[in-house]
DNA sequence: GAGTGGTCTAGACCACATC
DNA sequence: ATGTGGTCTAGACCACTCG
């Protein structure tokens, strides 16, 4: 009877997914599944293993496999209109409401913008941007990179181009050179990372990461900022509030 | 040396990534990792397996593992600002502009409201709701499946109890009645599949999907509808308008 | 019928965590 | 020191696709 793994894979998360086995716990090891299945150590790992891609479970070597814990911070996008308190608290995944996240691993550069982000900033091939990149850490889980794109020639000489933007950071910056943000596009896709996003992100295996890319506009809808976004999608759930 | 099969998947990612093997190309097969790679069946089963876990390949079992290829739908999400024309035609990501999708798997019913649901929708615990599932098919691909749920002492007696909601869909016999939803807030997460929802989209593994959470309110802030919603992640790029 | 990916076995070695 | 997951081997059988 061929299928075991998939079938001893379901076994678990049947029972994971009955409250048997709660977040935090610990499934049953490889020589506990090679024994009371009676199958070959190999097939009991990829029982786990399916699990783990499927992001109930996170392995630990050494350890065991843990039925995985989701706490997730809540991202919530305004439109003017936020302010009212429709949908107030109500939510449909409970999530820990945007708790200041550590900012790590600055960098500020100036480059060539890179083609596609040329494009969404209206600039001519080869024209000069200042690149911010940074990392935001919440209880010592890295959980987004940024990196932010802004013509070179609007904040070359301004705090944006330096580590420390000030009060208010760089949207601040922008409305005192009169180039304030207010309208914002956002394009969203959800994907598997790569080895290096991975490794930043420090992401168990099977978990996707959620890709963003905002373009801000200013009143006169002159594209002022890219900023790409990396989410751990483990650690986000994004909120967005729209008026038709 | 142990590591292999990352090592062949390192490999066989580059030569993708490098555009030597172009989206719909067949990847070198088991048996030809193994004479090149001097390694075991089983390790080259799994150096593939890895990059389908990543989303940069498919496996067609009887012919071969070919590179996936990656062409989205985009889904505006428009705010009453948004009918301007900033960022028009601008986007990082390439995709096709809503096709118009074949409904399939239509489902009606009434039902007592889900906990949850019904904390979103401002029900009482056990008040009935309207639920309306269905699929929808692009070019023979499922890509989104979509539950709403709706007061059933609002909408019993209507259209939107039936299959066929009419000219309009269900948004405009909400407005017939004097509950037009105009405010929206979508919760989204991204995660992978559970086994079901994976065969529901048909999905390659290794591909995440998008699910959000939408609630619909009238003028006066009331809820109306709550939609459910599993995208395929591979099929959809996802844009946001907003104005703060 | 030949070739493909999918899966399983039985045994082995490793690095690491925990005690 | 023991137990854990991670990985590899060499060989096997299966169901499937394709020419």
């Amino acid at each position: 009877m061929p299928e075991t793994a998939r079938q001893i894979a379901d076994d678990l998360r049947a029972r994971i997914e009955s409250g048997e086995l709660l977040p935090g716990d610990r499934l049953p090891g490889e020589p506990s599944l090679v024994k009371t299945y009676g199958v070959a150590k190999m097939t009991a790992n990829q029982a786990l293993k399916i699990l783990v891609s499927e992001g109930l479970a996170v392995a630990r070597p050494g350890s065991g496999t843990y039925v995985r814990e989701f706490r997730p911070i809540r991202r919530v996008a305004n439109d003017r209109l936020s302010k009212s308190r429709w949908n107030a608290g109500r939510s449909i995944w409970s999530a820990d409401v945007d708790q200041r996240p550590l900012v790590t691993d600055v960098q500020v550069y100036e480059a060539e913008a890179p083609h596609q982000i040329g494009r969404l900033l209206n600039l001519e091939p080869g024209v000069p941007v200042i690149v911010r990149s940074r990392k935001f850490v919440v209880e010592d889980r890295p959980v987004r990179i940024a990196t932010s794109y802004l013509p070179a020639d609007l904040v070359r000489d301004t705090a944006i181009a330096q580590p420390n933007t000030g009060p208010g950071g760089s949207y601040a910056r922008l409305a005192e050179l009169g180039a304030e943000p207010v309208h914002f596009a956002e394009e969203l896709r959800a994907r598997m990372p790569s080895e290096e996003e991975r490794a930043a992100l420090d992401l168990a295996t099977g978990t996707p990461i959620l890709e963003i890319c905002r373009t801000a506009f200013t009143e006169d809808e002159r594209p002022v900022e890219v900023n790409q976004m990396l989410l751990d999608a483990g650690s986000y759930v994004l909120e967005y509030r729209l008026s038709s």
